[in-house]
DNA sequence: ATTAATGATACCATAATTGTATCATTTGTC
DNA sequence: GACAAATGATACAATTATGGTATCATTAAT
């Protein structure tokens, strides 16, 4: 049970040190190196946050990515949406059988009541607030 | 990402129908009948919840499950953890490459915190207080 | 023209979770 | 005592999510 996976992880750090290049291009490879991290699956992943307007690409020789919005205006929540899809806790109780009791609905008030709070303890984090 | 895994959900649901018999017997093949839960898996919980003393299991013809403490003194956290394993959050960030610049502990203290607080609310749910 | 980069995409590997199968043992019932 | 109905133990299979690799096409600087 992780709230944060691997490609999110890798996405942060990525994204912390193209942060502080401010505007400078930053390729795969040199994040690769630098964040000892597989390049190819790196590359996957920057690939993903040029898609969804996290970064822009520049292609060629020189070229790389750079941040496409500012730090204070990326949430650590939209990478996890990218990587580990809409954030719910309460996934797959209870689902199908419709709570035949609706006893264990308190649990899953309980549950909602948690996710809330996640979520605005999350919403509560931007890029920049991990710069310094 | 979901807080609770199917195992989890299928244990606490069969939990409840078994505290709901006050001491009587249950067998796997009633409850996966009622619960409409796959009956090899469902054994197989079962005895999870039998070998660490959830559950007492009577063997032979007329046999099965009943309830080895008080519902209040079944957490819920306890299922979870047999099921699921220790309960963090924070797995996987940051922690062998340890933590280069210390900004991104920013997350890590935020995730923490989230964790405490998610403890603390699971804690407080007990196998009797889904029952009603 | 060459080289160093990304775009797109298909594929593979690993691990966790979910689920099945089987043989051995126990116990109530006839 | 034989039989049937239950669990104990345990190995195995299937599915899914995640992590990771590979490759060919395209772009742009030198």
């Amino acid at each position: 049970m992780k709230l944060i996976t691997r490609s999110t992880d890798y996405a942060l750090r990525a994204l912390c040190f193209i942060a502080k290049y401010k505007g400078k291009i930053v390729s795969v490879s040199e994040l690769a190196l630098k964040l000892r991290v597989p390049q190819p699956f790196l590359r996957k992943i920057l690939q993903a946050l040029n898609g969804k307007g996290i970064l822009t690409s520049l292609k060629g020789q020189g070229g790389g990515f750079t941040l496409a919005k500012e730090p204070a205006k990326i949430f650590i929540t939209d990478i996890m949406r990218i990587f580990q899809g809409t954030l719910r806790l309460n996934e797959c109780f209870l689902q199908k059988l419709a709570c035949p009791h609706k006893k264990t609905c308190l649990l899953r008030k309980k549950i909602t009541g948690i996710e809330r709070y996640v979520l605005r303890e999350l919403n509560s984090i931007t890029l920049e607030s991990l710069l310094e």
